[in-house]
DNA sequence: CATTTATGTGGACAGTGTCCACAAACAATA
DNA sequence: TATTGTTTGTGGACACTGTCCACATAAATG
């Protein structure tokens, strides 16, 4: 593939706008989140005029959502860096519940970390009348919900807990873990000290791990 | 107060520009989230020329971080009501389990019910330099956060939470359920079916209650 | 009544998304 | 190879947004 994507180009044809787009948009995202992501912004970035982004994204909303795929995609990779990181030389039990904690862990890192990012990957796009909940795989084909089910499936082959708990048990602990990463960054927990906030995590995870 | 606060006005003066912009503001997020609350269309709705609103609020995020209290005042106020109808004529526990419980259903009910409101009332604001977490007071003097506070002291009192897990507790209930919200609203639960996240929220309240 | 202050008006500018007609480069085909 | 057609980027325009400035008007104050 050319390597030439930024500086004024010389060539009219880009070579690979799309992808020049996406990751422009990427930045914007990081940067300040899904409003800092604009049409006309992107495109400078890319060199080249506004319009041109047309030809390869709807509009807007449609940049917005592929950058949105790629950030929760982000999101994904990053929690199963940290599971992976675990080493299964324990009991099931006490594996299982440690992969629990380090998807937690790893999420709420990430918000934290990449909070422009996180914001993107959750701001309100409406699906195109999507199927099941949580099947929308991003670039990887890896979403957070599925690591998710991956320790909850095995707390239950653990023992821990029961098998008539474990159907939607994703949903109720991503909730959970969710919730507190949003308060933290756009809700009133903003002014909280980040050690009391990081004082808070653990406790979350119990209440998540104990309350299942 | 003077009445005349819609159509094209004959006097110059409004009389209450700024409680016009607020409701025409509280309006716009309702039916649209933060995104559509606009400096140019609440003043269209005022009968009043843009401008005008810059003598009563700084800027746009000035006008949305009012609409936004008035937002969590309106949620607070709907979750005091679903309290104030439990009637405390049983057992202590089961009285605060009933408390915790009211709350979170009537907050994930104003989340379904209001979306745009609850949106606008979570939408990241910078405080300024505020001080402590949980003491943003609406316009009623009430917030989510001291309900959940009530609910949990009872809890204590009634000998079903341990003292030790008190501090802070509330966090962690919110957590849960602004999560759940969240998802639900804007995130990757958007297509789910209203009665599967109907029957997600009993589960989502007994795993506050027994995890706590 | 005269003046000062609060409040709304008018006009302007930059920035945004989006539409349309046009131009350039590549691809396919005669 | 020369012609044709399709993809992709350009140029110009429009409506809409937030925000600044100078100005006008009504109310309050002396």
């Amino acid at each position: 593939m050319p390597a030439a994507v930024r500086l004024p180009r010389s060539t009219y044809r880009h070579g690979d706008l799309k992808h020049a787009l996406l990751d422009a948009g990427l930045q914007l995202a990081r940067g300040g989140g899904p409003d800092a992501v604009t049409l006309r912004e992107a495109t400078r970035q890319a060199g080249v005029v506004p319009n041109a982004a047309y030809r390869h994204f709807a509009n807007r909303q449609d940049l917005l959502a592929a950058v949105r795929a790629a950030a929760l995609s982000a999101l994904a990779v990053s929690m199963e860096a940290d599971l992976a990181a675990l080493s299964p030389e324990q009991s099931p039990a006490a594996y299982a519940k440690a992969s629990l904690r380090a998807i937690g862990a790893a999420y709420l890192r990430f918000a934290r970390n990449e909070p422009g990012l996180f914001r993107t990957a959750f701001a309100g796009a409406v699906d195109k009348a999507g199927g099941d909940p949580a099947e929308e795989a991003g670039d990887s084909g890896v979403n957070p919900f599925q690591l998710l089910g991956v320790a909850l499936n095995r707390m239950v082959e653990a023992g821990i807990l029961p098998a008539q708990r474990r159907p939607a048990a994703e949903y109720l602990a991503w909730s959970a873990v969710h919730g507190l990463a949003m308060l933290v960054l756009d809700g009133p927990l903003q002014a909280m000290p980040p050690e009391q906030v990081e004082a808070l995590i653990p406790r979350l995870l119990a209440m998540v791990e104990n309350g299942l």
